[in-house]
DNA sequence: CTACCGATGCGCT
DNA sequence: GCGCATCGGTAGC
């Protein structure tokens, strides 16, 4: 595409939340199958955060928190699905970004066939329909998205949507901190499922500015 | 639209 | 053994 470029490492080794609200409007790229998504809705796990995978100890599974930022991080959660981050910060702090949803650009074709005839409204709305319909499971963790010849990278192209924050989702700890981040207004922004606390601590829909 | 619930298997947060 | 950064279906308003 003229004019997009993938990210560089610098993009990625900074704090989580930093990341994760510039995430927004950034353009995630399946290139080997001709898939393209613009992200709306990116999620910020920090070290130390009881939230965290890299929460305790280190492991074979969260190693790639660890690791140089811009590689993913993609677990398995709940017997069934596959949810994609991005390990964000500096070497040795364990951060990273998890991306929840995003709206489809290219491929549309090859998502609805994975995503077996849901709404397109529903492709990529939601942290594992997003690998779902993407292809992205556990084997794609610790892959490097920082080289322009990777099958799966995130590319600028000047798009800079308003961004809204506010609790994340599925998280009770820290429910009163913003580290989700949407792209404000946007229909294919997930809206499933809130933590009861965030839900309790009021508004409903879309986070707030 | 909201609310609830079962599926399902990995990691130990 | 238990909890989980979820999803899809169904029931009811």
């Amino acid at each position: 595409m003229p004019g997009s470029r993938v990210l560089p490492r610098a993009f990625f080794a900074r704090p989580a939340p930093e990341v994760a609200a510039d995430l927004v409007g950034k353009v995630l790229l399946r290139s080997d199958e001709g898939l393209r998504a613009r992200i709306v809705e990116v999620e910020a796990y920090m070290a130390h955060d009881p939230a965290c995978h890299a929460y305790g100890r280190r492991t074979a599974r969260n190693e790639p928190l660890y690791g140089p930022a811009g590689h993913a991080y993609v677990y398995f959660s709940y017997g069934m699905h596959w949810c994609l981050n991005v390990a964000s910060g500096h070497a040795g702090v364990a951060e990273g970004c998890l991306l929840r949803a995003a709206e489809p650009l290219d491929g549309l074709e090859t998502m609805r066939s994975r995503r077996g005839g849901v709404r397109d409204r529903d492709l990529l709305r939601g942290p594992a329909r997003l690998t779902q319909a993407l292809g992205v499971d556990g084997s794609w963790s610790g892959r490097d998205l920082c080289v322009p010849s990777a099958p799966l990278r995130v590319a600028d192209d000047g798009c800079r949507p308003d961004i809204v924050s506010g609790p994340r989702v599925g998280v009770s700890v820290a429910a009163d901190t913003p580290w989700r981040f949407c792209a404000a207004g946007s229909p294919w922004v997930s809206d499933y499922k809130r933590s009861p606390r965030a839900a309790a601590a009021g508004g409903r829909g879309q986070p707030e500015g």
